[in-house]
DNA sequence: AATTGGCACTCACGACATCAGAGTGCCAGG
DNA sequence: CCTGGCACTCTGATGTCGTGAGTGCCAATT
């Protein structure tokens, strides 16, 4: 059992540890911090942390350390967020105001992010699942070429190429694109994809030869909507700051490689990030080992929800496990609510 | 003057720097390699060597490294560049083969070299600046915005979002894309911004109250194309790999930080690839200090020239200045020719 | 003139010893 | 339950020493 003190004195020990980055002993603790008591009378309330496995000490005589467990018991217990101060507020009206797509406007959010905590930020993409899809257009480029364009009521575009062997003339197109939109406009993304896939099944039951090159065009665009589709229903990461890691080398005992490659490769962290619970507030907080299952064990991601009109995602940062857990929870609650705001204004104003 | 075995001692020392990471002395010179003299005389070659400031020793009594302008020799004279392994081009076909768009296919290239290599990987797009516009659409998506697509006929595709007040009705919609469409299409990008800037500089000229809401909609939709065709005219950098950095972490005598700095900002490294000088054969290298002007005097690049349709572009690999070029020269070498290959049959299939 | 063997010299590096300081655990007394 | 005191431990800095790799130079050889 560890007393109330007890828990104060983990909270010094994480506080002072992430500031200095050196071991924090008895001594330090009631040089540091008023508590009214002896310095062996902290001794004995480490003992007890030592026994919950909150603490450890590197060496046998040297100061403690916490433990991932260590930091959670504060990040869950004992963490007040620290207010940001009115310059780092403009600074986030500054990065996220102004003009711009949906694209541009999380770019923005992770380098403002990434500049306020000095950390890896990352910003998940709202979901498109349950966007639906208001647009799809049909562009002929010239030998053999569409270009297909598929619009969401949430304002994500985007383009996909099918290769066609007919050229069509103008009402013809218009036909063709009828013909899509048909099977997929004012639908969900979800219930899209699944029609487009049933259209193709069917058609790939009869033989190749009893197509018409109208119908094979047709089809062939449907498939590159039925890949675009997929690849909405994917989350995706805008991520910044990776150089960051490289200055904080020295809190990750092995290399940073690891690290580095998930911020590459993103499907790990994707699944991170998307895996995390969120407390009441919508914040939330991975630590060191519990992140192993994705092969960052040695580091700390905290997150915010935002909210894109209808669809939760989340923006947070990534660093060493000794890392300030109140700045950078307070950094991404700030950005994630002005984020969240910005896109409801988004939506009245447009 | 160094004599021609002199330059055979500094291949050597090179290529067994490059490979066991440590200081080669006289003695290990001619173990490892067969001249047919004693250490005696190699130690004379060396102090030549090192006189003509190409070699250097760490300390008074260890072996010698090559100095960055004993690569840059080494890469200019002496470098032989090693055929690549059936499993390596298979590598590379595997890779880079296969349907996608441009972008599709600069990623895989990316990802085939930095395999290939094991550097960060870089690739450059191809320049936008004399492609010729061959499409205008617009796309009105309710609310006042108005997606503006803008095609190439060398198969880049972009989108840019527009304000616009009115709503348009079909045939009204048509007009004014044409009123658009006369502006560029048909142009090349260089000239197409010129016409749109003229038109918007003869529009501000007049008082703001002046203008019908019709031909306000008209000039927002101009000033969205003129962003984009901005764009183009900025080239645009692939990156893949970074995470080899950490790994080869010990190469660099300071911090990675400036590296992954470089990676992220692009800029500064776009320009280095832009003003490398390449060799007949479209080869070029950049070797340590030279790279001061960027922020990367500890890396060296080096890159291949491709040919995309017209306009010639660079695909390269970044890495600690001791790096084997040889290979990598080679690796370069192969992707580009590959890929040059890939742009042209495309233009023709499709 | 180029090459070679010999030799003295230098310096980095690892092993080892020493020492001071920080911090702990424990105990007996308040 | 708290506290002062004390013996103990371990790290890290500092210093010394021996070893070995590698050099530079020189006189002798080809």
């Amino acid at each position: 059992m560890v007393s109330e003190r007890g828990l104060q004195v983990l909270r010094a020990i994480v506080q002072d540890y992430v500031d200095t980055n050196e071991p924090v002993g008895s001594k330090t603790i009631v040089d540091r911090h008023a508590f009214g008591v002896s310095a062996a009378t902290i001794r004995n309330d480490m003992a007890m942390l030592e026994d919950e496995e909150l603490i450890v000490a590197p060496h046998t005589s040297s100061g403690r350390i916490p433990t991932d467990k260590g930091y959670r018991v504060f990040v869950d217990h004992l963490a007040t967020l620290r207010p940001l101060t009115p310059a780092q507020r403009a600074a986030i009206s500054s990065f996220l105001d102004g003009p711009g797509d949906l694209d541009d406007l999380l770019v923005r959010t992770v380098r403002a992010l990434t500049r306020l905590t000095g950390q890896v930020a990352i910003v998940q993409y709202p979901s498109f699942a349950q966007a639906s899809l208001s647009h799809v257009e049909l562009v002929q480029l010239g030998s053999g070429r569409m270009l297909i364009i598929i619009v969401t009521d949430t304002g994500r575009v985007s383009q996909r190429l099918a290769h066609v062997r007919v050229e069509f003339d103008g009402p013809d197109l218009q036909q063709l694109r009828g013909d899509v939109c048909e099977v997929v406009v004012g639908r969900s993304v979800r219930e899209g994809a699944q029609l487009v896939d049933e259209r193709l099944a069917a058609a790939s039951g009869r033989g190749a030869d009893a197509i018409a090159p109208r119908e094979a065009a047709f089809l062939e665009i449907l498939r590159g909507v039925a890949e675009e589709l997929d690849e909405f229903r994917q989350d995706k990461l805008v991520l910044a700051g990776a150089a960051n890691l490289a200055r904080r080398e020295s809190d990750f005992r092995g290399s940073i490689y690891p690290i580095l490659e998930a911020i590459e490769e993103q499907v790990a962290l994707l699944r991170l990030v998307s895996e995390m619970v969120a407390d009441d507030q919508g914040l939330s907080a991975s630590i060191g080992r519990e992140n192993e299952p994705f092969g960052l064990g040695e580091a700390s991601v905290v997150a915010s929800e935002y909210d894109a009109t209808g669809s939760l995602a989340r923006v947070g940062v990534m660093g060493p496990t000794r890392m300030d857990y109140p700045t950078n929870l307070a950094a991404v609650r700030a950005v994630a609510r002005y984020l969240t705001r910005m896109l409801h204004e988004d939506d009245t104003a447009r």
